[in-house]
DNA sequence: CAAGCGTGGAG
DNA sequence: TCTCCAAGCTT
C-alpha cells in the first residue's frame, strides 16, 4: 500500500492541477525546436525518432533523424530495404539492434497496417523494438492521445517534484507507475491535450532543468512545490551502477559492426578475427599513401602499422583501427561475431561477413 | 528480473 | 583524464 508514494501530501492543497498550468506554461517558452515535435511531424517520424532517441542524446539523433525522414519518408520505404541498409544508415547511434528493430516494425507496419504507424497503444506494443514507454510516447505524441508517458526523465522529475527523492528507484516500480497515472491531467473535453502537453513538458522539464547530474533548480518553474528541495536535496540513498566499458564485449561487437558498416563488400571472417591486437604507438591507422593492398593479419608488414584487408578503402580505416586496438585472436573476438551473427546484425556467406540483406 | 546491449558529449 | 549517463527493450 504505497499510499503515500501515490497521493503525496506535499501536492495539497492545490493538487497537481497547480503544477499542470506552471510546467506546461514553462514548456511553451522553453522548449527545444525539435522536428519531431513541428507542426508538420508524422507518426512515422515521431516513431523513428522514439527508436533512435532510447538511450540516445538528442543531439545525436538530429542529423541521422533528418537522413532518414528524407530517405524514407515513409514506413514502407524503409520496409523495401535489406536491413542492412537500416544498420549502415543507423551510423554511430549506438545499440544497432534498434535499426533492426526499427525495419522489422516497419514490415510489420505494412504487412498488418496497411503502411500506417498505429496509434493505439496496444498495436503499437506489438511491434519489434516498442516497449512501454515508445508505445505511449508514440500515441501521445504522434497521435494526441491521453497516455501516460514515463520516461527516465520523467521518472526523476517525479521523484524529486513529489518524491522527495534525488534519484528514482533502479528499477521502475508499480508504485511509480500509479503516482505517474495520477499525475496526469483529467482528459477534459479537450481530448486530452493538457495532458498531452503535460508529458512533453515533464520529460523536457527533466532533459533541461531537473538533469541528472546538476540539476538547474534556479530555473524550474515548480521549485517551491519541490519535495525533494524542501527535504534539503537529500544525497541517492543508493549509487548508481556505471555501465563497464573498457573491454568488453559490446566495445568488441562495435568495433566489428564499424568494420562491417564501412565496408562494402563481405569481410573475410579471418580478418575480422585476427587483425592485430594493438596499434603501435606513433603509428598511423593508414600509410601516407593510403591502404597498399598488402593485406596480412599480424601486422607483418612492419612494426609499426597495423593492417587490414587488400582492397580497404581509406574511409574504412578509421574503423578497421579501432578493431585493431582491441585484443585478436581470441575467444572475445570469435565470441562476439558469433553474437553478432546470431542477433542477426551481420550475415555470413561464401565471402565472407557483411551486414544482412 | 538483472544483465546485456553502443556511443560520444559533458562535467 | 576518467566517470557518468542519455526519450529503453529484450531475454
Amino acid at each position: 500500500m504505497p499510499r503515500s508514494l501515490a497521493s503525496p501530501p506535499q501536492l495539497r492543497p492545490d493538487g497537481a492541477a497547480g503544477l499542470h498550468g506552471r510546467v506546461t506554461a514553462w514548456y511553451a517558452s522553453n522548449a527545444r525546436d525539435l522536428p519531431w515535435r513541428a507542426p508538420d511531424r508524422t507518426p512515422w517520424g515521431v516513431m523513428v525518432s522514439e527508436f533512435m532517441l532510447q538511450q540516445t542524446p538528442v543531439v545525436r539523433v538530429l542529423p541521422v533523424w533528418r537522413e532518414w525522414m528524407e530517405r524514407w519518408p515513409e514506413p514502407a520505404g524503409l520496409a523495401a530495404e535489406p536491413a542492412g541498409e537500416a544498420l549502415r544508415a543507423w551510423g554511430r547511434l549506438g545499440y544497432p539492434r534498434r535499426a533492426l528493430r526499427l525495419h522489422a516494425a516497419a514490415q510489420r507496419i505494412v504487412e498488418n497496417h496497411g503502411g500506417r504507424v498505429p496509434a493505439s497503444h496496444g498495436d503499437l506494443l506489438a511491434l519489434p523494438g516498442v516497449g512501454g514507454y515508445t508505445a505511449a510516447a508514440i500515441s501521445s505524441f504522434a497521435f494526441g492521445n491521453p497516455e501516460t508517458v514515463v520516461d527516465t526523465n520523467i521518472r526523476r522529475v517525479h521523484a524529486r517534484l513529489v518524491g522527495g527523492s534525488a534519484l528514482p528507484e533502479p528499477a521502475y516500480t508499480a508504485a511509480e507507475a500509479r503516482r505517474a497515472a495520477e499525475l496526469m491531467p483529467d482528459p477534459g473535453p479537450d481530448g486530452g491535450a493538457l495532458a498531452n502537453a503535460w508529458n512533453a513538458a515533464v520529460m523536457e522539464l527533466g532533459a533541461l532543468v531537473c538533469t541528472a547530474r546538476a540539476p538547474r533548480c534556479g530555473e524550474c518553474p515548480v521549485l517551491d512545490a519541490c519535495a525533494w528541495v524542501a527535504a534539503g536535496r537529500p544525497e541517492p540513498h543508493y549509487v548508481p551502477k556505471g555501465q563497464a566499458w573498457a573491454g568488453t564485449d559490446r566495445q568488441v561487437r562495435g568495433a566489428l559492426m564499424g568494420v562491417l558498416r564501412a565496408s562494402d563488400d563481405p569481410v573475410p571472417r579471418d580478418a575480422l578475427l585476427s587483425v592485430p591486437g594493438a596499434v603501435p604507438a606513433g603509428g598511423s591507422p593508414l600509410p601516407p599513401g593510403g591502404p597498399d593492398g598488402s593485406a596480412g593479419r599480424d601486422g607483418s608488414t612492419g612494426p609499426d602499422r597495423p593492417s587490414w584487408p587488400a582492397g580497404t578503402s581509406p574511409e574504412a580505416a578509421p574503423a578497421w583501427a579501432r578493431l585493431a586496438e582491441l585484443p585478436a585472436g581470441g575467444e572475445q573476438r570469435r565470441r562476439c561475431l558469433e553474437g553478432l551473427l546470431a542477433d542477426g546484425l551481420a550475415h555470413e556467406g561464401p565471402a565472407g561477413v557483411a551486414l544482412p540483406h
